[in-house]
DNA sequence: TGAGTGAGTTGCTTGACGCAACCTTGTGTG
DNA sequence: CACACAAGGTTGCGTCAAGCAACTCACTCA
């Protein structure tokens, strides 16, 4: 997206496309997600520009969806980190990874799933477990790699689950 | 968004952002599913450049998240219809309404419930039926008008259900 | 001393978006 | 008959965001 506003709409999907709408952010939220936490890891691991990657992370920290924490001085660097707000992106971005395993498919399957912490079962598009039947959050589940991982060469390598 | 593909990802989050994640297309795709059908009924209600619009209904067809039908001869008039496709981004449209209403709310409640319309239920965030309990579609549901419509004026009135 | 790293910022170019005007086929109105 | 109007687009132009590469800055390590 280019413009971030969606003048006249008065909805909340459009108030939430208004910030998460911007072409890279939901990216950016799921690899926070799954655990890449520095600069350097989210621009190499997106192949994201570097100034649109800093200006979208500005925006995600001001819009309280991330939270920038330094986690060294001398030269300070920093990690961010999904804020409740931010972790309550979760079903949607569970609801958008099945509608694409669902009709735009990988022929070997699936590049990552999404698992139950506790019991191990599959997730649904809702966010349910299968397995136990229990409606889960973002800090029950954990992604896995997939069985259509290789496609590419499988450079992304499965990241530190939370 | 600009360009519509993020290189080097093996996700179905960005494959599916790379269709449904430009500017307006997810907009596009509620108003459809809230019974707006043709063009100039989506320019205006949307608000978008007639180019874009054009672009984008021509994209959705092509990707089968939409069908275009003729509903006169003469000068050929079309409408614009969801496919099972595009019905089923019905759960991602929900859990964005659902986080744009808890995260940064209206103050006078939300402009857009969606209710189940077999018992009148509240949907949840997952789309499951407050009421009832039942794990809902998108042809189960319908959305009424909210609480907090009056905001800007009552522009947006209630569009027919399906 | 020199190379490397993390986290950005700056400058330039390209291309998507917003806007207004135009086109086409037909219907209604005086 | 002439003219206006409507639906559903297409075309042209200017602007502004995205992509890319180069640069900075503060430190670390060999």
């Amino acid at each position: 997206m280019l413009r971030n506003d969606y003048p006249g709409q008065v909805c909340s999907i459009a108030r939430s496309l208004e910030v998460i709408g911007e072409r890279w952010t939901l990216l950016i939220v799921r690899d926070v997600m799954n655990g890449r936490r520095r600069f350097d890891e989210l621009q190499k691991g997106l192949g994201v520009a570097r100034n649109v990657l800093s200006a979208r992370l500005q925006r995600l920290v001001e819009e309280d969806i991330l939270e920038r924490r330094a986690y060294q001085q001398g030269p300070e660097r920093h990690e961010y980190f999904l804020t409740e707000k931010g972790l309550d992106l979760w079903p949607a971005l569970v609801a958008l990874l099945a509608w694409g395993d669902r009709h735009s498919p990988n022929p070997d399957g699936p590049p990552m799933l999404i698992v139950h912490k506790e019991c191990g079962g599959a997730v649904s598009d809702r966010g349910i477990c299968e397995s136990c039947g229990k409606l889960l959050h973002a800090r029950d589940a954990r992604p896995v790699p997939g069985p259509g991982l290789e496609s590419t060469g499988g450079k992304a390598e499965a990241v530190a689950a939370r």
